[in-house]
DNA sequence: GTTCGGTAGATGAGCTCTCAACGATTTCGT
DNA sequence: ACGAAATCGTTGAGAGCTCATCTACCGAAC
């Protein structure tokens, strides 16, 4: 039965409408100032850093996707968008024949490094600016609660 | 000069990367269980449940627009889109001979009505189940605190 | 009443994302 | 060794978003 769904109370209703508002703005500012001062989307600019950062310059395929928690059909034409625009590239792996290395070209290296500081600014400004020092870790920690939170379920 | 970026301290960091993963996964979940569970996508539903919600099942086209905060560009295709499918409608306005009012229909209303208990649940299982209430308190202050520092910057 | 700037909204091109299907290889069971 | 299943990654179609441009209308100044 169920026919009563179990709506928020105006105190968690209130809540979870800030942070979707927060979220959304925040998000929207942030990429397109990205936008704005690299001509990079937010998705080129995440992959570079995750590729120059995590990876030394060169990840598997599938891990980088992984690592930012992309399907990997969008992380394939996005790969191929940026190969285009020789920001990477593609390589064979020797060890397994199906298999793909992503690599950061000199030009994506350049990108991201001209990029970042800007990048690191428009957060301070939008965000860490925003918030005390205790608040800013307060939310990093909610918000790795509710990440293991959700690792919990699956989807 | 300024050659020296103010890179952010590793807390900072951590908390930056926790917020922008736990906002990423959390939207594309509950996006895809809406789309999957009623064949909407966000989007309609946030217009949707705008526009029965603060407009009694109508507004001008650009208050609906200022509401949600996307530019009138996104709002006129989303509107588009919905009308095709029957969710909403376009309706002259005696008034102003350039305006519309935008309308939820009998079958938006149906399909806003049988998606939000659904959205509610997602809402709690994925976001408020994880937190404490002085935890999504806090949240919601923090959220509101970012909220109003971008206010204040233009852009 | 005409002209001029501003506002309401639509439209088209180009890029990005999702979903489902696919080809190619590897791995596993027997 | 051989077929089935799983894994790696690509592709195409269709939806959605952004940016620039466009038309139609309003309101005020002259």
């Amino acid at each position: 039965m169920d026919a009563q769904p179990r709506w928020l109370d105006p105190e968690q209703k209130a809540a979870w409408d800030s942070f979707i508002r927060m979220q959304e703005k925040l998000i929207g500012r942030l990429s397109r100032r990205v936008q704005a001062d690299s001509g990079m989307s937010a998705a080129d600019y995440i992959v570079l850093v995750s590729l120059t950062e995590r990876g030394n310059g060169r990840m598997r395929f599938l891990d980088l996707a992984k690592l930012v928690e992309w399907e990997k059909s969008r992380m394939s034409h996005q790969v191929t968008r940026m190969a285009k625009r020789g920001l990477v590239a593609r390589e064979e792996c020797p060890d397994d024949g199906r298999g793909a290395f992503i690599v950061a070209t000199p030009a994506g290296y350049r990108a991201i490094e001209e990029a970042a500081p800007l990048h690191v600014e428009h957060v301070r400004h939008l965000f860490i600016d925003a918030l005390t020092t205790n608040q800013l870790r307060t939310l990093g920690r909610i918000s790795q609660r509710v990440l293991d939170h959700m690792e919990k379920q699956p989807d």
